[in-house]
DNA sequence: TCTGGGGTCCTAGGACCC
DNA sequence: TCTGGGGTCCTAGGACCC
């Protein structure tokens, strides 16, 4: 059997931890630049705030009903992530968890009778609550997809189901599917829910359980779909998954917090994204051979602009900011055109190899060029010390490339401490 | 006026090879 | 009018997820 563990509210829950006045009012943490809404606490909820809405839409609002605001505090909720999955590793051994995003994880449990499922997802979830102060929702199924429609149930009634639903017999699986609407199905999505009523009158999960694999082949997008409509039959399609701790792509993108018109300021832009992204390359041990910039401009009365982008290939693949920066500097000085004003730009890393097996350029005569041991060193002193007085900065060490003013930085206007990542900001106790 | 950021997997189609 | 058959690799783009 499967279970899969998901955080409620999380990122509000993560706020609250730290102010525990906040229990019981409504809460909502922004998306960077504070664009949108991107977490609600169940009052805000109630409230009528949408998942996405714009700040400007609901700014009254929150204002009127006394709603507690936050910008997004990303150090906050990754440190109270692994504290989660950190307990779900004690339970159940770290084989067993799949860590499947910030705040969920997938579970492999052993084949226990109906009622024993129950009581350990209860204790799953008592302990979690108990040890991280972050409550969560379980769901349990013999599939993982099955197990994410247990999960929905639960979270959507919390106090009937205790946020706690298992889903095991034949007739409790028909049901749960049954009053699923189709699109509510982890896979399928806006697009194809709307062909799957529209073109084939296919509305909620059990109808989709019933079709052909060759259906589900020929119109869900191939063996995606084929998996999805089997483990909608209870067969185990998307088995546990080694923790991918690598990933195959950084990206590192912003809204600018301003209209931009300089090339000078989008290439302080690029180079300090380009450090952000190289930081996240040492941090998992990689190197990328690949290196993509783009920016964006920003066309009035119109909610996409227009993108230009550029690309390289590295000559050997490498971790070191100073070289990804240049590399990135000389792409998006090919791509800027003046008298244009930019919103947003972004860099992405690729064809990213364990550092330690990079291969050698064949013209490169000095292999050992690279800086690392300085990198880890910026890394270290970034890590540990604060930007004092210095709010436009994000780290007290910077390449020079990345400018000093950074009118273009995006905008938080509410963010919390972290709380649990940075020796100055840590919680006082009186 | 004001709408985020970071990922994954898959398919189709073109270029190229023998 | 008729014009091989199979591969592989790459890229762009679609769809989905949180």
């Amino acid at each position: 059997m499967k279970a899969i563990v998901d955080c409620n509210n999380f990122y509000c829950s993560c706020e609250r931890l730290f102010q525990p006045r906040l229990e019981g009012r409504p809460v909502v943490v922004l998306s960077n630049n504070d664009g949108c809404v991107i977490s609600r606490s169940d009052e805000a909820k109630k409230l009528g705030i949408d998942m996405g809405v714009p700040l400007f839409e609901v700014r009254s609002l929150l204002h009127a009903q006394q709603v507690a605001v936050f910008s997004s505090n990303y150090a906050l909720y990754g440190d109270c992530s692994w504290r989660v999955m950190q307990v779900l590793r004690e339970i159940l051994g770290k084989e067993r968890v799949e860590v499947y995003s910030v705040d969920e994880a997938f579970l492999e449990l052993d084949e226990l009778g109906r009622e024993q499922l129950e009581k350990l997802a209860l204790s799953i979830r008592n302990q979690v609550e108990q040890w991280t102060g972050i409550r969560v929702s379980v769901g349990v199924g013999p599939t993982k997809t099955l197990a994410k429609l247990a999960n929905r149930l639960a979270k959507k009634n919390k106090t009937a189901t205790n946020c706690v639903v298992v889903l095991s017999t034949d007739s409790e699986i028909e049901e749960a599917l049954r009053c699923t609407a189709v699109a509510d199905l982890w896979g399928i999505g806006g697009r194809y829910g709307k062909q799957l009523r529209e073109r084939w009158g296919i509305y909620d999960g059990w109808q989709l359980a019933k079709v052909s694999e060759t259906f589900a082949t020929k119109y869900l997008g191939g063996v995606v779909g084929t998996r999805l409509v089997r483990e909608l039959k209870g067969i185990p399609s998307r088995e546990m998954e080694d923790e991918r701790t690598r990933k195959k792509m950084i990206a590192t993108t912003r809204m600018f917090g301003r209209k931009v018109y300089e090339l000078q300021e989008i290439r302080e832009a690029i180079a300090s994204y380009t450090a952000r992204a190289a930081e996240k390359l040492r941090r998992q041990f990689s190197a990328a051979g690949y290196l993509s910039v783009f920016i964006i401009s920003h066309a009035p009365g119109q909610r996409h602009g227009m993108a230009y982008d550029n690309h390289c290939i590295l000559d050997k693949p490498s971790s070191d900011s100073s070289v990804l920066i240049r590399a990135a500097l000389k792409l998006v000085n090919a791509i800027f055109k003046p008298g244009l004003v930019y919103k947003k730009a972004g860099v992405v890393l690729g064809d990213i190899v364990p550092a330690a097996a990079r291969q050698g350029s064949l013209f490169d005569t000095n292999n050992t060029n690279d800086n690392l041991p300085l990198m880890l060193a910026i890394d270290n002193i970034n890590f540990s010390c604060p930007p004092a007085h210095q709010p436009q900065h994000d780290s007290i060490l910077r390449f020079a490339a990345a400018g000093t003013n950074r009118g273009w930085k995006m905008k938080q206007e509410f963010r919390s401490p972290r709380y649990t990542t940075k020796w100055r900001e840590m919680p006082r106790a009186r």
